[in-house]
DNA sequence: TTCGCTGCAAAGGATTTGCATTCTA
DNA sequence: TAGAATGCAAATCCTTTGCAGCGAA
């Protein structure tokens, strides 16, 4: 068994974010604002994925004058520091999750019916990614792989679809 | 070796989706008009990625007054038919290709350098994706799974590069 | 003769941008 | 104090929709 489940637990590591933010401001020219760490503050104590409105609606318990703009405007920034990562399953609107480094490279399970997002790392099917990629003549560089399915325990189901409306 | 690299080729079966098309459009009470056939027609001797704005072109060269809210609306009743599938790789705009039926389902590489995108098959990553998916608790339904890469024969790629600009 | 379809233009929804103002460093 | 960042509103871009006229069955 090579599958492993993944899930987040930032909240012990929410310095090191902040921190290297900080340290991405500094060496890039930019300034550290409060909206900028009421922002990431928002996004570190929110479910992994998530979008602009809701980052905006959370951000604002904290200051009720920060603008959606600013919201994509530091999603962006949080982007290109390497602390987000842009989900590739809505086509919609943009969802972000917390990146995890090379290492921790996951990909997703989504429930059809619940929408529950798992997150899990399998070590086999990565290597055989790399190996068909060889096969057809191309050096692998990156992938994106989202599995849609149902929960088998149907009730698990029905309590996680509950969740999300409150 | 179980990855088979699939290459489209329409030309000698495009009876048959026209044929497929005609009988979705009876069975559902909806009506087969020029444009609907010309939109196919566009479609079917384009290259296998298209998005919109492109088949609105093609189409125009047969009949100079198709208008691109029909062009949209052709795209969906050709998916609903089963003839068409949405891509799930480009977030910008929607990209259209000819649809596999079940037998056929398949994922795709592409070149971050040329832009080709070569589509394949693989059991084995198939029956890896169903297992992972049951370790979860889950039962597959569905999947997408898009690899990155780069050529590794650096002039099929340039060729590749330079046949895009035209 | 029905209604489903069409083209056009207007509306939508997510994201970006211009600009005057505010604020970090 | 320089110039980066902000909020707001306007602008974009792709896609959808409303509607009056058109046309397939």
């Amino acid at each position: 068994l090579t599958t492993k489940e993944i899930t987040s637990n930032h909240l012990n590591i929410d310095t090191d974010f902040h921190t290297k933010f900080e340290e991405f401001l500094k060496k890039n020219g930019l300034r550290l604002t409060k909206q900028r760490a009421v922002i990431l503050d928002a996004i570190l104590t929110s479910p992994n994925h998530i979008d602009a409105d809701t980052v905006l609606e959370k951000a604002r318990t904290a200051d009720k004058t920060v603008g959606l703009a600013t919201v994509y405007r530091t999603l962006q920034v949080l982007t290109e520091s390497g602390i987000l990562n842009e989900c590739a399953f809505n086509k919609e609107r943009a969802i972000f999750e917390i990146s995890q480094d090379a290492k921790h490279h996951h990909d997703h399970l989504i429930c059809e019916k619940c929408g529950t997002i798992v997150e899990f790392h399998d070590e086999e099917i990565e290597l055989l990614q790399k190996r068909i990629a060889l096969r057809l003549g191309f050096e692998l560089t990156n992938h994106n792989m989202v599995l849609y399915g149902k929960c088998i325990d149907k009730n698990k189901c029905k309590l996680r679809f509950a969740e999300k409306k409150n």
